[in-house]
DNA sequence: TGGCACAAAGTTACCGTTAACGCAACGATC
DNA sequence: GATCGTTGCGTTAACGGTAACTTTGTGCCA
C-alpha cells in the first residue's frame, strides 16, 4: 500500500516553490527568472512564465522585501482628505511614484497629533523606502521616530522652521500677507478674516498671522476676526459671515482661509444684499475647482499642488539615490477675479 | 591586548533581538510582551517597554505578517483622485479601518485598464487582508486575480452585472434615468446630455444610457448629446455647452455627468444670456461641495459617499470574520435647487 | 514530602523570498 | 590539451518575526 499525498487538492496561494516544482527547477531559478531574467535560459524562462501565468502567481513582497532589504512602499501622511485640498498632490505623487514601481501607503491624521503618531508608527512598521508628510510641525515623538528611521522624509505643503530632512512647500505667512496686501491695494480698509483655524492646523494659523501682521503694518488694526475649530465648508462660511456682518457692519473686505469657506461667505453677503466687489471684497485660498464658477468669481491664491506632488516624487528618488536633503520653495499665484475690486491703473 | 567589538556604533534599525539583548531575555519573550502581554511578568514587561521606547523600536510588519499569515493591509483601488469624487469615500473608509488597525494601500487607475491590472497585481503582492475597488467592471485578468486571491473583495460605487464577491453601490442607469425624469417632470422637453464619458468609465456610460432610455420612453428622442474623452472640469463643461448651443439652439435642458462639468455649463449659459431655470434647466451628478454655491444653485444627484465608505469597512470586517458575501444598494437623493424649474403643484 | 497544575520563560521550526556562494558544463585561449 | 572565464543552475543561509512545543520554576494540596 502506498500513501499518496495529494497536494494538488490544497488551493493555497502559489509560491515560488509551487512554480519551481511544476517546472522542475530550483526555487532560486524561478526567483532569478523574475529578478534577473537574462541569467536564465530563454526557453526555461518561458516555461517558468507560463507556469506563473497558469497558477496566477503573485510574488509575495512581504517575503521579498524582508529578504532583500529594499522596500517599495512610500508612506504618505496627509492631514485631511476632504475636498480637493490634497487630492491632486496625492494624485500626482502616486502617479510619479508608480513609474518607479513604488506603492503609496496612505494615512490621514485629520489634524490629530495622537493619530499622527499612531499612523506614522504604523507606516514605519512597513519599513517604507520614504515618507512624504504634510506640514513641518509634528509632535516631538513623530520627529524622533522619523529621524531614527533613517529613510528620506519629505515634508510637503509648508516650509520654515526645523525641517526633518527635506521640505517642498511655501510660506503660509506670506500667503496671508498677500491676501491683506491685495485687499489694501484694491482700496479696502476695514479688513476681516474668516475661516476654520483649528488648534493643530499650523498652516491656517500662519496664514492668519501673516494676514494680521501685514494689515497691522499698513496701520489697519484692529481687524475683525472670526474663526472656528471645525473643518471648513460653505455652511461654516455662511454662518461666520452673517455673524461678522452683525458684529462689524462696517467691514469692507473678507479674507477666507479656504475657498470652500468663501463659497458660503459669498452666499451670505449676497443674501444680505452686499454688492461685490463694490461694497465688499472677498479673497480666499486654495483655488478650488469651482472658484471661477461661483458668483462673483472668487479671487483666491493658487498653490501649485501638481508641482508639489511631482517635486516630492523627484525628491524621494534623489534622496534614495543618495543626494543631500534640501528645501524647495514652490511658487503660488494670486488669481484676481471679480470678488475683489480691480483698481484702475 | 583585547579586541573590542563595538556594536553600539552601528545604528541599524533595532529589532526584537536588540531589545532582547539589552533586557537580557529571549527574542520570543519580547515578542510576547507585544502580542500577549499578560503572559509576561509585569516587571519584566515594563523593562522591555522601556528598552523599546529608548531604542525607538518599531516592529517590522513585513516579518510579522510573513510569519503570522494575517496581514493588516487593505488595498483600495480608485479610478480617479481628482476633485472630491472619491475623496470622502476614502476618508470614511480609512478612518473606519483604522479602528481595527488596518492600513490603507492606495492605488489610482485613472480609468486605465492596463494600469488597473498592474496596480491590482502590485497590491495583491502585499498579501492584503481585503481589497476595496471602485466599479464592478474590470478586465478579465483582474477579476481572475482577485478571485484567485481568496480574500474579501468589495466593489464600491456601482452595482449590477457580475460581482466578484461583495458590492456596495448603486445603479447608475437609475441615476441617469432620474435626471431625465426630473427634467421632464419640470416641463422641459428638448433634453441634452453633456459631460466626460470616457471609454473606460462604465458608470458614466450607464448614466448616459439610463438618461437616453428614460427620455426615449417619454417620446423625447433624439436627445442632443455631447461627450468628451478627457476628464471632467468646468472648462470642458463651458466648451461643450457653447458648442451645444451653437448646434442645438432649441434645447431647454441639460443633464451633466458631473457637477464640475455643470459649473462650466452654468457659466456658458449665463454668458449667452440664458435665464435659468426659465429658459433652460440644468441638472448634474455628484453633489460637489460648491454645488449649492454657484449661480444658480445646482440641482444635482447626491450619492451617499460616507455611507459607502462606512459600509465598505463594515463589509470588510464581516467578510474577514466569515460572513457570506452580499451586495448592498445604497440610496442616493435628487437635490432640487434653482437650476431646474420648480413646477407648481 | 511527593505529585501536580500552572505560570513564565526558552527552543525550535517555519513564513516566502533573495543573495552569496558553489559547482558543473562549455567554449575560448595559449 | 591543461587553464580559465562564462554561463546556468542548485544549495544554503539569512531577513525579523510568530507560534507550537519544551523546559524551568512556583505554589498548592493530599
Amino acid at each position: 500500500m502506498t500513501i499518496e499525498i495529494d497536494d494538488t487538492e490544497t488551493r493555497a496561494t502559489p509560491t515560488l516553490a509551487s512554480i519551481a516544482q511544476q517546472v522542475g527547477v530550483s526555487v532560486n531559478t524561478v526567483s532569478r527568472a523574475l529578478r534577473a531574467p537574462n541569467t536564465v535560459r530563454a526557453e526555461l524562462r518561458k516555461r517558468i512564465n507560463v507556469a506563473m501565468e497558469e497558477l496566477n502567481y503573485v510574488p509575495n513582497r512581504l517575503a521579498g522585501c524582508l529578504s532583500g532589504t529594499r522596500t517599495d512602499i512610500v508612506g504618505v501622511v496627509v492631514t485631511s482628505l476632504y475636498y480637493s485640498e490634497f487630492a491632486s498632490i496625492i494624485d500626482t505623487l502616486q502617479s510619479a511614484l508608480l513609474d518607479r514601481d513604488l506603492q503609496v501607503m496612505l494615512a490621514n491624521t485629520r489634524y490629530n497629533p495622537d493619530q499622527e503618531l499612531r499612523l506614522v508608527r504604523s507606516i514605519l512598521s512597513w519599513r517604507p523606502a520614504a515618507v512624504a508628510i504634510i506640514g513641518v510641525d509634528h509632535p516631538p515623538k513623530v520627529v524622533e521616530l522619523l529621524k531614527a528611521s533613517g529613510i528620506p522624509i519629505i515634508e510637503m505643503w509648508d516650509t520654515g522652521g526645523e525641517v526633518i530632512d527635506s521640505a517642498i512647500g511655501f510660506d503660509h505667512e506670506e500667503v496671508g500677507a498677500a491676501q491683506a496686501r491685495h485687499l489694501i491695494e484694491q482700496g479696502y480698509r476695514k479688513l476681516a478674516f474668516v475661516g476654520s483655524v483649528r488648534e493643530n492646523d499650523r498652516r491656517a494659523q500662519k496664514r492668519l498671522h501673516g494676514f494680521e501682521t501685514e494689515a497691522a503694518a499698513a496701520g489697519l488694526v484692529p481687524v475683525a476676526k472670526l474663526t472656528a475649530q471645525q473643518g471648513g465648508n460653505p455652511d461654516l462660511g455662511e454662518r461666520l459671515a452673517l455673524e461678522l456682518l452683525d458684529r462689524h457692519p462696517e467691514i469692507d473686505a473678507v479674507a477666507c482661509n479656504s475657498d470652500v469657506v468663501a463659497f458660503g461667505v459669498l452666499r451670505a453677503l449676497t443674501k444680505r444684499g452686499k454688492r461685490m466687489p463694490e461694497d465688499i471684497g472677498v479673497i480666499a485660498f486654495g483655488d478650488n475647482e469651482a472658484a471661477a464658477c461661483v458668483t462673483p468669481p472668487l479671487t483666491t491664491i493658487r498653490p501649485d499642488r501638481e508641482r508639489i506632488g511631482r517635486l516630492t516624487a523627484d525628491a524621494i528618488f534623489a534622496r534614495i539615490n543618495g543626494t543631500e536633503p534640501r528645501t524647495t520653495v514652490v511658487d503660488w499665484h494670486l488669481v484676481a477675479r471679480d470678488s475683489t475690486r480691480r483698481r484702475k491703473p
